[in-house]
Parts: C-alpha cells; sequence; structure tokens
DNA sequence: TGAACGTATGAACAATAATTCATATGAAAG
DNA sequence: CTTTCATATGAATTATTGTTCATACGTTCA
C-alpha cells in the first residue's frame, strides 16, 4: 500500500487494524465518492437552490428566472449551465427563448431531504 | 420592491408577470434557502463524503479517519469541525481519543439518493 | 506534576468558484 | 440579409474554501 506520507498514526491503542480494513473494503470506488461530492456540491450554492425551486413551480425562461431571482442574466445563464452538466435541469427552444425544466424526480427527493434535515 | 439593477427583463414576452408574481409566493424564505444551499455545501467535498461514508461503517476516532483517507489528522480534524457544525456527526471522548459517528440516519438518506441520481 | 499522546485550532497559502462585463451566437421578423 | 432580441460564453475580478504547518489543549500514565 502507498501509506508513506502519513505513517504517523497513533500508535496501537487507536488504529484498529481489523476494522480500517473491513471498512476500506466496503468503500465504493474513489470515482463513485468524486463525482457524489460534485454533484452536492452543485446543490450547494444558494443561486443554485433558488433556481432549482423556481422551476419546481413552473417551467421558465432565462430571463423569467433572472427576474425572479433580481440577479443578472448572465449569471443564471452560467448556473444553468451547471446544472444542466450535473443533469438536474433540461431545456428546450421555444423561438428565441429557452426554457428550463427540472430533469427528473431527484432532485426533488434530494432538496426535500436537506430540507427535513435542516427544519430539525 | 427592489427591482431596479436589473429592469433588463426582456419584453412582454419573455417575462410572464402572473407565472412570476405566483412563483415568488411559494418560494421559502431566503434565509432557508441560504441554509439548505450550506447544508449541501457541506455533502459537496470529497474529503468529508469519505468521512461520512467511514463513519457508516462504525465509529472511529480521528486517527483511524486520517488512516483510512491516507491524509494528515489536521486535514480530518478541521473536515470533522465543519461535519460537527452542521449536525451530521457527533462524538464522544474515549479515553485519548474522540470517537466520531453519523448524527443520524438523514445523513444516510441523503447520501443515498445522491448516489442514486449519479448511478443512473 | 510532568511527559506522552491524541486531538483541536489559527494563520498562511493554494486552489476553486461565483459574478460581472463585454461580446458572440442563433433564431425570428422585417 | 440585416436587425433585434434572448441566451451563451470567455476573461477578469473577488470571494470562498481545503490543506498544511506549527502549536496549543486536555487526558492519561508514570
Amino acid at each position: 500500500m502507498e501509506r508513506e506520507k502519513y505513517e504517523e498514526r497513533c500508535d496501537e491503542i487507536c488504529v484498529h487494524d481489523e476494522v480500517v480494513n473491513s471498512v476500506t473494503e466496503e468503500m465504493p470506488e474513489d470515482e463513485i465518492l468524486y463525482d457524489l461530492a460534485e454533484l452536492f456540491k452543485v446543490f450547494g450554492d444558494t443561486t443554485r437552490i433558488k433556481i432549482l425551486y423556481v422551476l419546481f413551480e413552473s417551467d421558465m425562461c432565462v430571463c423569467d428566472i433572472a427576474e425572479l431571482l433580481n440577479m443578472g442574466q448572465s449569471a443564471i445563464s452560467h448556473q444553468l449551465r451547471v446544472l444542466k452538466q450535473a443533469q438536474l435541469v433540461k431545456f428546450r427552444r421555444e423561438g428565441k427563448q429557452v426554457i428550463y425544466s427540472l430533469a427528473d424526480d431527484h432532485v426533488r427527493t434530494i432538496i426535500n431531504n436537506g430540507m427535513e434535515h435542516i427544519m430539525e
């Protein structure tokens, strides 16, 4: 194993090898955990949470969202891009406008769970 | 209302006042949305996700966690502090050691929901 | 009490990310 | 096709955040 830099483990008493080893086996791939963190990072911004909440209520064009959140069109557009990449929203063109909507119900589920936690 | 800076709304066609107004009413308080984003921000870091995942399997002291993640004790301690403040983990002292564990089942629920999304 | 050990904390630095500004793209209407 | 309008994008700036290093704190054991 490549445990070179942090051999500073607390001696026998503290590190319970059995536990450490068995947990190591149960851990998902690093890449999955990375993706998971990336997903939550997307939810971890007030502007994006607001956008998602707005889309809960109704599909909407970029301009409507900007108006609603009292923010610049560019800022919203940048954040919609992030949400799009995370597959949390989808969009369709209607003439000059681009209408955004929630990608699926996971979004609601995840946000509702978070809401439950902070409401405790 | 204080919509001065962003009167740059796209003309009549785009902004559907009825929709905007009704959605505005449905929106939770700004403070709640802020707290929600703060919560997800905590999940939005690989190190913290890993710590939580490790604690899924077993309560553990700081040193064990650092060993498991092959990271410095200080870094882990700092992140545990963040997790503690978000009430996602709790701790108890056992002699010289401090044993951390998950605060409640919301943590599992939230992480599992996120997992479902990325596994699609 | 004093030494040793596990953990916590503050400051500093490096890395990331959000917003703004200016401008580009692409559809629609004349 | 040219202009207009809605949206997208790149660069720059500012703000935020994670890790490290050094050190302090609090238990335990001699």
